[in-house]
DNA sequence: CTTAAACTGTCGCGAACCTGTCAGTTCAGC
DNA sequence: GCTGAACTGACAGGTTCGCGACAGTTTAAG
């Protein structure tokens, strides 16, 4: 698990990294807003840890351009014993958790555990067609519910006919979009033999890829 | 929203039950254990407020059977300062907040909102896929019952795996939850490394990790 | 403090698999 | 039946993996 420390209390800090580092998480500590801001421009973490008060701003700052750009990130919060209003503020703008300084460091292992726990897997971007389910996050696909494994190429092909079910695909568009600029040289006969795989591999399926002379693939659902 | 308050102490119970019933929710307010069972039985609450010691036991008792039998309800435990040790226990035990008394009203609220907000899937703190039970707080595992004496590495791998499970994880993904750019240089050939000698101590389990060549690795369970 | 044991990670080779070309065959439309 | 397009089996090259051997590091023990 790969986290991200933004705290400028050094004891603490070193205490934080120590722990989990001990239990083999990955820990990337920084001590300002603007260091954290960079950190996160470069880099997705599996938890965030946040310290309210920062040498040069506020961690609820960060935590509001974050949820800005859409980045569902658990987040805790530590924060001291008085600032009730912040604390309220800073769970309803979008923390996960938070945590009262001074706190037990176990304590703060179980509850990312349990911010970790949470977040589970995200099923966002599944795309279901006929009797097929294709989830490009887990490179997996199931038809009537049992998978299917296929290879890297075939599984792009999948994906572009897919993000154009019931439109044609031209071949060369294929070609296209399966290969970057850089590696030419590939011939369109190529396509044909992936389609011609994949075919195979969707026996089983409702859906079927139709062929439009001339013109190029189509992705169809044969109820 | 129908909310359950397990709280034995008068005045704290009067005044959740008031603040909540103020703006508009329903709120169940029992006093032992037994009483808490009794409801449960004949209803399903959107969140449960769990004191820790009640005349007749454990609030974590409430917590222990309402998760053997499945129910995901978001649970909130209300608890002492002093027990650390307490609180760590039930939020591994499936509790998803806790709250240390005395608190402020406001905070319960906002907690509960939080709640709410991320009701989601699977709370308890194992982990159980196939014929593994896998414990991130205690660092154990077992297969079929038995423990398998796992490095810190190799637990690693398997916390990634599991939390993908079924689904595909890339190599280059892995390495970037096993290792902060900090101690940077880490071939991609180490994950292979850890891949095989994980496989090695999960022979004698059913669940098996099955390489996808060009795309990655993924936990699978051969019934 | 010293020593041993276990854990981590690199290297490199052989094996397994994916990829894409070729060439021969089939097929649809005229 | 002709023609160009699409399909498919076989194969060569390249890439990716698996794994044994080995060295550096950390951890535990004496």
């Amino acid at each position: 698990m790969r986290l991200l420390l933004v705290e400028d209390t050094v004891d603490v800090a070193d205490a934080i990294v120590l722990s989990f580092g001990h239990r083999g998480d990955a820990v990337d500590h920084v001590a300002s807003v603007e260091e954290a801001e960079s950190a996160l421009s470069v880099q997705d973490y599996d938890v965030i840890i946040l310290d309210i008060g920062l040498p040069d701003g506020f961690g609820t700052d960060i935590l509001g351009s974050l949820r800005n750009r859409g980045k569902p990130t658990p987040v805790l919060m530590l924060t001291a014993r008085s600032d009730i209003e912040d604390r309220v503020a800073a769970l309803d703008k979008g923390a996960d958790d938070y945590l009262i300084k001074p706190f037990d460091l176990r304590e703060l292992h179980a509850r990312v555990r349990a911010m970790i726990r949470r977040q589970d897997v995200d099923r966002s971007g599944m795309i279901e067609f006929g009797d097929i389910t294709f989830d490009p996050a887990g490179l997996t696909v199931e038809i009537k519910g049992s998978p299917v494994s296929l290879t890297r190429r075939e599984f792009k092909v999948l994906e572009i006919l897919l993000a154009n079910r019931e439109r044609v695909v031209p071949k060369d568009k294929m070609l296209e979009r399966l290969y970057s600029f850089n590696d030419e040289d590939v011939s369109l006969n190529a396509v044909e033999l992936y389609i011609g795989r994949l075919r195979k591999k969707l026996c089983e399926s409702r859906v079927a890829i139709k062929t439009l002379r001339g013109l190029g693939y189509q992705l169809v659902d044969e109820d």
